[in-house]
RNA sequence: GCCGGGAUGGCGGAAUCGGUAGACGCAGUAGACUCAAAAUCUACCGCUGCAAGGCGUGCGGGUUCGAGUCCCGCUCCCGGCACCA
């Protein structure tokens, strides 16, 4: 209230809290302002705030306000802490939806470019972004679909082919027959396309993939990273780490068949082998009587769908193949079977089989009537049971194992140790020649080929004297050509565009193809938080000097269901660059924070034909931005997501025309109470340190709670005489300080209204002053025999003596005394007292 | 099957170095203002009971002066992985 008088206050007060209004007008003036504007040289401490881009689908949902409203809130509180704070962002705008709107179009006989829907759909979404009140500083905007962007993908790309970390194999793929492409192992849920939900053929092409089995180890490592639990363990499982060892089996013709095993301690329980359908060595093997049936197992096996292979509960098959091996650590003379079960894209796509030890073996042996031989017993059994009923994979004693019979082994409490039976196996086996030590990982190397249009062209070309050839840097980028046609089919433009598929060698200069398949999307996103640092640089991918100050990013934030992909492969392009020499950092984002879903009022996904969609324009007309943002914090907490409820966003925006109120509208006459000073200064100093951990710990929701009932305070409080005070003046700049990351636009305006200078988002977050938040007298529980019977005011620096004496005096109390005889006492000083009675 | 997370009023949720369960909000009830309604304001608002009291954080046990919180054994829900040798 400084500098203002009471008869502006007045006149004012009868304008009534108008989001509309205000809301404009401060985008603008804030954007006129650069307030924005982050000076990446600065020597204020540097903090990184990135959320993920999305992908330009049109307009902004409520999911978006979710992911980005909450994320703009820490990161307003972040700077207002004294952060230099970066908080970017951009648009993942290549992918396959602006172009199936392509081809749906061309099916209708209209012209629709993918390039130009995606361009006019990112304008929107930024002036939707900037409704939105958020602080991004748009001047470092990234778009991936621009040459300017996408060159260093294929640049990315031609250094990793250098090294051996992109290469081209011919290999079983999964084929999305909907939308006509292979897609990664990572983007096949449950058999079905992630996007389109067509189910999965599996199909042998030639492909390209990137290396990151080579990190898989080094991925495995979370030290330093303050990431959620699930997100680090659904990493860790889907990476798959086994140890064990890869044994040398052969056939009895001399044929090497290397198996890999966890358990090698059971070696001397493999009765049969188990190739897969696909291991190369079928064919060699198969005897003539057998060769029909096997090659009709493998025919069938091809058609089997990724989903029926995998099928819960699925009974064993598989074909007996006529071969025998020979079981090296025995000599016995073992059959060779293939059956689906066992896959080629793990291991060796080979297994010794233990019916006795491992179900899966177990359950073929039983079906096809196999030998089952135990080699481990429980501790304190002297022999397998002849009528097992059931694998046993514990730990156990070895038998039947030539020398090592009587060794203790097992994957338990001891596997670590050299005396257990795995261990000692293996060192045997090496010994031997047998075999050796051996970690196999479930990780597979990242399929990047996509066989569509939109995307970044892979930059290689085919010649036929000098094979598969990148393109020279100089030429980068390889421009997608504009002038395309999309196919009704769904066929990729490119393999008809011959002006692009038709070009030189870059090696002997003779005519030569280009590779007409793109990259996967995820290679865009794998890297474009270094490009936001320098977004137009001509000469590189980003300024290293700028990146090793400015990266790892120091907080990311967005949806859980980018744990594995986005979030795996932007670790691992992360340690690529750095084995270029580019950055320092091992890591992308030191600290990861995951928000949860908007349901709708049913409690169900927001989806068209449910009708439970809720649209964020329409809120921000009715309600306001501020409301909006306000009431997406309060809702729950914020890795949780949940419902929307319409009646919750009204009590908000009651909550925002009180504040409103109580700082415009003059006092109504009331005597101020004798405490009412100290009163309305410990509920301003507690909502500072509640607000403030809140924040710190992304608990929105309860911070959105401790300003409510600060105002709540302030309005019981308010009177005309305490609005002179220092105190009343405190409160109203705190309150307006603590919502400023909130409600940037209403405190903006409360901040100009009430008297004060420069803008609220250019302050300094207020500390509070923790002798305010005591009073003199505290009040007190007294239980007897732990049930709460009376409550009690003592002094807050009364002695457990003192604070005894007023609890027994209670009367309430004295008569529970009255009734046994008091065998102890507890005093929690300003908390409770507990009387225990005999 | 394995791994993780969760279960608190009519609803969203708060409180976990063990210390007054239900902050804050929604919904609801009563009242004030109004011709009336809306808005706003005030009071109440876990269940049960006239009251005193009793019961109460998914279920069953346990530890403790005291358990939503710790331990043991379950149920259900959500997520991830899954014929990975």
């Amino acid at each position: 209230m400084t500098e203002t008088s009471e008869a502006v206050i007045a006149a004012e007060a009868r304008e009534r809290y108008n989001p509309r209004d205000i809301e404009p007008k401060w985008q603008q003036r804030w954007q006129e302002q650069g307030i924005y504007r982050v000076d990446l040289n600065s020597e204020r401490p540097r903090f990184y705030f990135l959320t993920m881009y999305p992908y330009p689908s049109g307009n902004l949902h409520v999911g978006h306000w979710y992911a980005e409203a909450p994320a703009d809130a820490a990161a307003r509180y972040r700077r207002m802490r004294g952060y230099n704070v970066l908080f970017p962002m951009g648009f993942d705008a290549f992918g396959l939806p602006a172009e199936n709107a392509a081809i749906s179009a061309a099916r209708e006989g209209r012209e629709v470019h993918p390039a130009s829907l995606t361009y006019e759909r990112i304008a929107y979404m930024e002036k939707q972004f900037r409704q939105m009140g958020a602080m991004f500083d748009w001047s470092t905007k990234v778009v991936t679909c621009d040459p300017e962007y996408y060159r260093w993908n294929q640049w990315f790309f031609v250094k990793m082919f250098e090294r051996g970390l992109a290469y081209r194999k011919e290999s079983y793929v999964n084929w999305d027959p909907v939308d006509q492409t292979v897609l990664a192992n990572e983007q096949v849920i449950d058999g079905r396309g992630d996007r389109s939900g067509a189910l999965v053929e599996r199909r042998l092409m030639p492909q390209w993939h990137l290396k990151i089995t080579d990190y898989a180890d080094e991925l495995l490592d979370f030290s330093g990273l303050d990431w959620p639990e699930r997100v680090k363990l659904m990493q860790t499982n889907w990476i798959g780490r086994s140890e064990g060892a890869e044994v040398a089996f052969r056939s009895e013709q001399g044929d090497p068949m290397t198996v890999f095993t966890t358990r090698p301690d059971t070696l001397w329980g493999a009765t049969f082998m188990v190739l897969a359908p696909e291991h190369p060595l079928v064919s060699k093997l198969v005897t003539s009587e057998r060769r029909q049936a096997v090659e009709s197992y493998i025919e069938r096996s091809e058609h089997t769908s990724e989903i029926d292979r995998q099928s819960e509960g699925r009974e064993k098959t598989g074909e007996f193949i006529g071969a025998y091996a020979v079981n090296p650590v025995n000599d016995h003379r073992i059959p060779i079977w293939i059956a689906d079960y066992v896959l080629m894209t793990y291991g060796t796509g080979a297994i010794m089989a233990v019916p006795a030890h491992d179900q899966r073996d177990f359950e073929f042996a039983r079906k096809f009537g196999l030998e089952v031989a135990p080699v481990i017993v429980p501790e304190g059994q002297d022999r397998g049971g002849a009528t097992m009923s059931e694998a046993y994979s514990g730990d156990g004693v070895m038998i039947r194992s030539g020398r090592f019979d009587g060794t203790r082994t097992g994957k338990g409490a001891n596997a670590a140790d050299d005396e257990n039976g795995i261990a000692r196996v293996i060192a045997w086996l090496e010994e031997q020649g047998l075999g050796s030590r051996k970690v196999t990982y479930r990780l597979r190397d990242w399929l990047i080929s996509r066989q569509r249009y939109w995307g970044t062209p892979i930059p290689m070309v085919y010649c036929d004297a000098c094979g598969v050839v990148p393109e020279r840097e100089e030429n980068l980028p390889v421009e997608l050509p504009h002038d395309v046609a999309f196919m009704p089919t769904g066929e990729s433009p490119l393999k008809h565009h011959k002006p692009f598929l038709d070009t030189s060698c870059p090696e002997c200069g003779g005519a030569a193809r280009r590779e007409t398949d793109t990259m996967d999307t995820f290679m865009d996103s794998s890297w474009y938080w270094f490009r936001y640092l320098s977004p137009h640089l001509k000469g590189a991918p980003f300024d290293e000097e700028l990146a090793k100050r400015w990266t790892p990013v120091n907080l990311y934030t967005g949806g859980i269901e980018h744990a594995i992909l986005h979030l795996l492969y932007a670790r691992f392009f992360t340690k690529v660059v750095r084995d270029f020499g580019l950055v320092d950092s091992d890591e992308p984002f030191l600290r990861l924070r995951n928000q949860g879903m908007i349901l709708g009022e049913d409690n169900e996904k927001m989806s068209k034909s449910r009708g439970n969609v809720v649209d964020p324009d329409d809120l921000v007309e009715s309600y306001g931005a501020d409301a909006v943002r306000a009431y997406l914090m309060f809702i729950g907490p914020w890795d949780q997501g949940g419902p929307w409820n319409p009646k919750g966003i009204e009590g908000v925006t009651r909550f925002l025309n009180r504040v409103w109120n109580v700082v415009l509208e003059p006092a109504e006459e009331r005597d101020e109470g004798a405490d009412d000073r100290g009163d309305l200064r410990r509920a301003v100093h507690l909502a500072i340190k509640e607000v403030t951990e809140d924040f710190e710990a992304f608990s929105f929701n309860t911070a959105v709670a401790e300003l409510m009932t600060l105002q709540n305070a302030m309005t019981r409080l308010k009177s005309r005489s305490l609005c002179q005070s220092a105190e009343w003046t405190e409160a109203v700049s705190t309150i307006l300080l603590l919502l400023a990351p909130i409600t940037p636009h209403l405190s903006e305006e409360l901040w100009e209204r009430s008297g004060h200078g420069e803008s609220v988002h250019l302050r300094s977050w207020p500390v509070h002053d923790e002798t305010a938040l005591t009073s003199a007298t505290v009040q007190m529980a007294v239980q007897v025999n732990g049930k709460v019977r009376a409550q009690v005011t003592v002094a807050v620096d009364a002695t457990k003596d003192q604070i005894l004496d007023v609890a027994k005096a209670d009367r309430k109390v004295a008569r529970y005394l009255a009734e046994g005889e008091l065998v102890r006492e507890i005093v929690v000083p300003g908390r409770l007292v507990n009387l225990v009675l005999k």
